[in-house]
RNA sequence: GCCGGUGUGGCGGAAUGGUAGACGCAGCGGAUUCAAAAUCCGCCGGGGCAACCCCCCGUGAAGGUUCGAGUCCUUUCACCGGCACCA
């Protein structure tokens, strides 16, 4: 028996699979179609294991769903604008695109041994300009269909680079490599309008039963309906150009506890002010210092400034309240203004408390005991659903939920005419606009007497110019001497090319449809897409749970408006998988100055360095990451143990959807299994034994049973329970008594349920055990129902709960039965004491309760 | 700060509200071997007991619902993901 070796036999069965086609996407009238897909990778240059998990799992389903008699498509393609590429070429000089297209190649390398069952030839880059050029026809179809705008937006500003920041690259609230303190610079940019979809995209939400409910639950508060009260404030002291203040309120039963108006200092109102206050002016640049980020936004310490205006009360014309302005407050949302309730509002109590303004509780709970806010307590803030007693009332009842008591508070004020009831969303419109060169070429040219005008189609795509230089900060597009400078198409006019590129999310908003036809002359072909869409199965990390899938979302629909998919196509993912992290320990040791030093893995043996023999210290499991050097390279697991290991493993350990931890042990584990799976299909090929009866019997009726267990494993994501159960069912194998033919026939379904994860095994193993023709084009086993029912079953007999004897009754015993035997088994624990209660669970478990 | 998730032996983890710890790793004991590697067999949550039986404790913490809770509810702690220009 030669020993098991995956070079000697993974790079034959790939070749193999190749030469047969069995992994080309084929529409096909007698089969059901199936569309896998994994969201595509980013060619950073070398794949992770975080890509091995992901594309193993796309792959067991793409496998099982052949071998069930589907027609699959299973594409692979790169996510290949965006950032890393420009900072490579500032930093070594080199172009985005070599070093991009050049990644890919070292990628798809890296990924071909790994034996995925890809339909290779639909790939695509969305850098090809076949790709890019097609979504600029998306583009403007979408334009013409009102699906677009533009309007001023917020940015990071780095005074010094005098250039836009990414949010990752304002660190601390200052430019990564300027260290200069970010400014919030308003842009005149374009934006898609998904907050149009918003209803549609929360209400859709609904119909998506095979998404994880998390993510759903993510997006919907994502999208944030609010019902809610608009009201005007009307000033008392004189403003130029105002004589109210518009504020949108989600409570407006808390008016009654209102101790001031605030306004954002990107609000008209507060620009008005700096005009001719120069420590307003001074407040509202100092309130804009820092970093976009809603998060940067709602930790930063809460300020503000009084700008000595007074609006008056709505419910009491006597009552006058404080204008200010203050840095919580976002322009985005809401008209970018509120009202400030401090007794409800944990924001609002801090600002209060911090300048002196007035705490008023507006309700109490219903019962127990209360220390209101105003005497030092934290803000009130039930859930809405919430009853509570109402000590500030002026409309709906004493005692109501909150929802209730918005309702009242909103019909009253509309009967009275100063305010009304509105639905608003969180959503914001998409902005994607983007001063970058990397990225797809907003295809927009500007002309000063005609505007924004639609680049022609027949000149599509607009290229992105080759000669260009990353040598200082800033859009090289910007700088180009002569790409920009284009005549109007409408005027025939001097005219400029838009600079600014889209959103590298707009990208691989659409990747999912282009895979039904990668080289069609159209964004898609209607009827490949009416064919192979929807996506049947969609896997990957549960960071693209908001954005990434929302966006995808707004952009199916979207297709469908301007004719590029069928209705159907509108929510393009039926099931959605998120995949967990491939995390390692890290291993650190400190220099000189006490700052950690961090090791690859490979360095360390034992706990010391390889190379002094000074000892590491190991920090806990994190997401693999180059600057913690906890990284595993599968190019490195593959030459060492085969693509089989690395795939068995990643899938073995963890539930797909939480982390897993990579081990060199559990590694080493995997590849001994193989090579035990791999001895024990020998010996059975190599078996003389005769039949015997009741081990043959026993490993058929573990057969079938292992068959179901596996197949449903698969189907429910259940990878690493199906490979549990494919461990229990080789010691089984291992350890019968069965005859030749049993043995072989069991082995056989045991390599055969493994090809899925170990494919290249699996066929080696297929080929010597008699299997026909290719594993991988072979129907699946079917398990026999009758053979998988018992006859006799073990019943655990608990008294008050706890576990005291079990009985061994025939599978179909009447209860009484069961209950007299029960009581018999557990008659000590009883003490002779009747029992007062017996509950029978039939085919689970008998409680006595005594 | 806001939204979402996770927490079970030394470790990764299993368990439709029904025998907690399947399966794997590590560890321990044994077989095989001149020896080792490889392989095979057995044991393996904590405590009590001479001991199989048996008894007590045990699923981040504290309460609750239930005949029965790892699972459902409330509070709380820790860690992870997202927060709209990273992809």
């Amino acid at each position: 028996m030669p020993a098991y070796s995956a070079p000697a036999i993974e790079a034959r069965w790939q070749a193999a699979w190749d030469e047969a086609g069995c992994f080309r996407a084929k529409a096909d009238p007698e089969k059901p179609k199936y569309y896998v897909l994994e969201m595509f990778p980013y060619p950073s240059g070398r794949i992770h294991m975080g890509h091995v998990r992901n594309y193993t799992m796309g792959d067991v389903v793409a496998r099982h769903r052949r071998a069930t008699g589907h027609a699959v498509l299973h594409p692979m393609g790169w996510d290949a604008f965006g950032l890393p590429a420009e900072n490579a070429a500032m930093a070594s000089g080199g172009h985005p695109k070599d070093w991009t297209y050049a990644n890919i190649a070292d990628m798809r390398g890296q990924m071909k041994p790994l034996g995925f069952s890809i339909d290779w030839s639909r790939e695509f880059a969305t850098c090809d300009p076949e790709y890019y050029g097609q979504q600029q026809a998306l583009f403007l179809d979408m334009l013409d269909a009102g699906l677009v705008t533009r309007r001023a937006a917020v940015v990071n500003w780095d005074p010094v680079e005098m250039t836009v920041l990414a949010n990752e690259q304002v660190v601390d609230g200052k430019g990564w490599r300027s260290g200069a303190e970010v400014e919030r610079r308003e842009l005149t940019q374009w934006f898609f309008k998904i907050s149009d979809m918003a209803g549609d995209l929360l209400d859709a939400l609904e119909g998506l039963d095979d998404w994880p409910s998390k993510v759903k639950l993510m997006q919907a508060n994502w999208i944030g309906r609010s019902r809610g009260l608009e009201l005007s404030f009307a000033l008392t002291t004189p403003a130029p150009g105002f004589d109210a203040i518009p504020v949108y309120t989600t409570r407006p039963d808390t008016l009654l506890g209102a101790s001031f108006v605030a306004v954002s200092p990107d609000h008209p109102l507060a620009k008005a002010l700096s005009e001719r206050n120069p420590e307003i002016a001074a407040y509202c640049e100092e309130a804009r210092k820092g970093g976009t980020t809603e998060e940067a936004i709602e930790t930063a310490e809460k300020t503000g400034i009084d700008t000595g205006l007074r609006v008056r009360h709505p419910l009491d014309p006597s009552w006058e309240l404080p204008v200010w302005i203050a840095n919580f407050i976002l322009m985005d949302y809401g008209t970018g203004a509120i009202f400030g309730c401090p007794a409800h509002d944990g924001r609002d109590l801090d600002f209060a408390r911090k300048y002196r303004l007035p705490v008023v509780s507006t309700f109490v709970p219903v019962e127990g005991e209360h220390v209101r806010p105003e005497e030092g307590a934290e803000a009130f803030v039930p859930q809405k659903s919430e009853p509570v007693r109402y000590v500030k009332l002026f409309a709906g009842e004493e005692v109501q939920s909150g929802d209730a008591g918005v309702e009242a508070a909103i019909a009253f004020a509309e009967g009275l005419g100063w305010g009304k009831g509105v639905t608003r969303y969180r959503l914001r419109d998409w902005l994607l606009s983007r001063q970058r060169y990397w990225g797809c070429p907003i295809p927009v040219i500007h002309c000063e007497a005609c505007g924004a005008v639609p680049v022609p189609r027949d000149q599509l795509p607009v290229r992105l110019p080759e000669d260009v230089t990353f040598d200082r900060p800033g859009n090289p597009l910007d700088r180009h001497p002569s790409w920009g400078k284009v005549p109007c198409p409408s005027c025939g006019g001097e005219a400029r090319r838009e600079t600014d590129t889209m959103d590298t999310f707009v990208d691989s908003s659409w990747y999912y449809a282009r895979f039904t036809a990668p080289q069609s002359a159209t964004p898609t072909d209607l009827d490949e897409a009416a064919y192979w869409m929807n996506v049947d199965q969609y896997i990957g990390g549960i960071e693209h749970a908001i954005l990434h899938l929302l966006y995808s979302r707004f952009f199916a629909r979207a297709m469908v408006k301007t004719g590029h998919l069928p209705a159907a196509a509108c929510e393009p993912f039926d099931a959605l998988f998120t995949q967990g992290m491939v995390t390692h320990e890290i291993y650190q040791t400190r220099d000189a100055n006490g700052r950690p030093v961090y090791h690859f893995p490979e360095e360390v043996e034992g706990g010391t360095l390889k190379a002094t023999g000074e000892s590491v210290e190991v920090i806990p499991s994190a997401k693999m990451s180059k600057s913690k050097k906890n990284v595993v390279d599968p190019v490195g697991i593959v030459a060492t143990y085969g693509a089989d290991t690395a795939r068995w493993f990643v899938l073995s350990d963890s539930p797909p959807e939480r982390d897993v931890e990579w081990t060199a042990a559990g590694a080493e584990a995997a590849f001994r299994h193989l090579g035990r799976v791999w001895r024990l299909a020998h010996e059975a090929a190599a078996s003389e034994a005769p039949a015997n009866p009741a081990a043959d019997a026993a490993l058929e009726r573990a057969r079938h049973k292992v068959i179901a267990e596996v197949s449903g494993g698969i189907e429910s994501f259940g990878f690493n329970a199906a490979i549990a159960k494919l461990y229990g069912f080789t010691n089984a194998l291992a350890k019968s008594e069965a005859g030749a033919e049993a043995k072989v026939r069991a082995a056989r379904t045991l390599v055969q349920l493994m090809a899925p994860m170990t494919p290249h095994l699996a066929e080696e193993l297929w080929t010597l055990l008699g299997g026909v023709g290719l594993c991988a084009q072979a129907p699946w086993p079917k398990a026999d129902p009758a053979m998988l029912i018992e006859d006799s079953m073990t019943l655990p007999i608990q008294v008050n709960g706890k576990r005291r004897g079990e009985i061994s009754v025939p599978r179909d015993l009447a209860v009484q039965e069961i209950e007299r035997l029960a009581l018999e088994a557990v008659a000590k624990s009883l003490e002779g004491a009747p029992p007062k209660k017996v509950i029978v669970v039939p085919g689970r478990i008998v409680n006595v309760v005594a």
